[in-house]
DNA sequence: ACGTTATAGTTACATGTGAAACTAATTGCA
DNA sequence: TGCAATTAGTTTCACATGTAACTATAACGT
């Protein structure tokens, strides 16, 4: 009826998806290679997954959070941020208090042993990033960082 | 020891990450902010998964690909791809024959009604598409286009 | 021809993830 | 007060996903 590995006939009326240029599928491929590139790093080193980094990195900024505030801020799900807390907490990596005046909050922060990871996990993200980056040259870049602001949703407040 | 919810103070010798502000973070919130706008769509319609969906696809553009063939158009590994086959042919959406020269392989199509879902998400899926792109103005579309270019890694030849 | 190696595809296992149900504490309001 | 409705966080369940092991077939080198 057709042949093999070549394009349908062009008079064909099914229109088919051309995936290599569709947006959606595009970011999707180029998101999970740079996450993945990063997060080999300090996966296998420290036993750490993104989500893990991303909750430390919020407690890095912001000190005392609730779990509450830290799925806020890492747009991700209190269900996974919970994990991901009691896999850091259980690893020492995170200190957990209840919030004196509100029983069901916790009042997040990294421990000694957190913030050395983060002290050397911060540092070769930033250094992957940028490798991932010098791709592109200056202009491209401002491009880049402007349409990103455009396309992307609210942003945690 | 340090306020809630502000940042760490200014001389903090830590230097945490500012997700907001980190490309692989910014591009997996984008990507799945995207993605999933777009399997809502199809998902529930039609019990579809993305890698069923893309699966599918490729097979619209290209007849009697074997499973490997698939794999490398979409850029999922093997298992994946298996795994969405078998469900597609048992919904009576792929149909999958046997090479004749080769018992290893699989030959892959659509079937009548594999092609009656494909042309009804796949205008769904571009119209999805171009919404997220209207924010953009002419210029940023093609410096988008420009950017993935240079990002993407090597793409299925 | 024949044993080794490679390839196509599936299965099994371990792990991750989201939705919904659940517990405990707090708030709101009659 | 005291009871209903919210909120913080955890647990459970169903399902998706990746890695590695496995089966069947084919290709290769002698």
């Amino acid at each position: 009826m057709s042949n093999p590995r070549n394009p349908a006939p062009a008079g064909a009326e099914h229109a088919p998806l051309e995936l290599e240029h569709f947006l959606p599928y595009r970011l999707s491929i180029l998101s999970n290679t740079v996450s993945q590139a990063i997060a080999d790093d300090y996966q296998r080193r420290y036993d750490l997954s993104v989500t893990e980094w991303r909750v430390m990195a919020v407690l890095a900024r912001f000190h005392g959070l609730s779990a509450r505030e830290v799925a806020e801020r890492t747009l991700m799900d209190k269900v996974a941020v919970s994990r991901a807390l009691a896999r850091l907490v259980s690893a020492g990596r995170v200190h957990r208090d209840t919030h004196d005046g509100d029983k069901r909050r916790s009042v997040l922060s990294l421990t000694e042993a957190g913030w050395l990871i983060h002290d050397d996990v911060a540092p070769m993200a930033r250094a992957r990033e940028r490798e991932v980056l010098e791709k592109l040259d200056q202009e491209e870049r401002q491009w880049l960082t402007r349409i990103l602001d455009k396309l992307q949703p609210v942003s945690q407040k």
